[in-house]
RNA sequence: GGAGUGGGCCAGACAGUCGCUGUGGGGGUAACCCCGUGGAGGAAAGUCCGGGCUCCGUAGGGCAGGGUGCCAGGUAACGCCUGGGCGGCGUGAGCCGACGGAAAGUGCAGCAGAGAGCAGACCGCCUAAGUGGCUUCGGCCACCGGUAAGGGUGAAAGGGUGCGGUAAGAGCGCACCGCACGGGUGGCAACACUCCGUGGCUAGGUAAACCCCACCUGGAGCAAGACCAAAUAGGGGAACAUCUGUAGCGAUACAGGACGUGUGGCCCGCACGGUUCCCGGGUAGGUCGCUUGAGCCCGUGGGUGACCACGGGCCUAGAUGAAUGGCUGUCUACGACAGAACCCGGCUUAUCGGCCGACUCCCCCU
């Protein structure tokens, strides 16, 4: 499941756990649902080209798609800080797994 | 074989598997599921021009502002393209050029130099009439004067070469070349040619300086714009209820008066307030605009070409926190620049590697 409207951005943005994931950061509020939710927010400021945008965007989708299962119930938005590009996808993807079960860990409900 | 010039094309492929999304069909109350089928670029980029489309403005015309700038053609249009002209570069194939006007006016030009735009005597050359000095009495020198041949300065010194001419020189005169104007010839034209005449020659550079001339030109953009439309608050309107009286057993009808709460001791005032329905504005959100179009492919014909005409065939991304990806194999080894956002035509910029045919120069062999 997807974050779309930009009241839902706002929630997690004002009340939020911060996780770090190397050059992403990813900010984590619990959504009341059954499933996680994901958000992302990679701007020009990462990178100017599209084509590494969305080389990241994608990446993290299928990361959260495989992993959706272990993860709780929350929101994510998942930022990018500048020069993001020069990391290769098996490390983000390395990155990311740690922090889903970081996530499930700290996660009360299940 | 080497070096090079200018075009066209491709932009990893295949298989498996897990996903995303448009669409057609089927199933399901629905969420959704299953099957089929489509899914980024040559630049999708920069947003520099031109057009379509949309809304606003607009009687018509002019000015201002902005743009374009050799000529002809192509085109929906262009600052683009094609062909031609002119100038420059290259042995050549070819390449490059904001390439109208400087005898309408204004402005600007560092350094050097005597002088830089109605030219100018620093050196030099000439002269010895006049003034002065020296004198071996032949002359010599300075001033005055003449001179744009030569030197020197400069990006540029006011046509070039030769002959005549002269005190020395000078378009001063002549010939040839160049230049300007007029005519002629060729060309639609830009322009070229120089058979002809005229002029001794003047007109320097700069117009991405003002300017002049010719032509073009409303503004804003798909977050354009059109439609549907909650919740909450609020606007306009109607009816009814609430109170009292009368008539009636009653439902109700008629008439009249405004009521309650809060703030005030009280009055006035101020604020808030019932139910139902209708109307219009409008937010969140949603739908359309949104992909069939100056479209693509093939053929025929016309044209040097850009391109055009005709015939046949094809449908080829439409997302909206924004989809075309991940993983694993294999392949004469690994791959650049880079991601559609209303749509077209161009330009410019970025770019690994490869393929095709055309042309030029050099070398070697036959």
């Amino acid at each position: 499941m997807r974050l779309l409207r930009p009241v839902e951005f706002k929630r997690v943005f004002s009340a939020a756990e911060r996780y770090r994931a190397g050059p992403l950061t990813l900010l984590a509020s619990s959504n009341g649902l059954e499933h996680p939710r994901l958000g992302l927010a990679i701007s020009k400021k990462s990178d100017k080209r599209a084509v590494q945008r969305n080389r990241i965007k994608r990446l993290v989708r299928e990361s959260f798609r495989l992993h959706q299962a272990v993860i709780g119930a929350y929101d994510i938005v998942v930022m990018a800080k500048p020069g993001i590009a020069t990391s290769s996808a098996p490390e983000l993807r390395k990155a990311l797994e740690r922090v889903w079960r970081r996530m499930a860990d700290s996660c009360d409900d299940c």
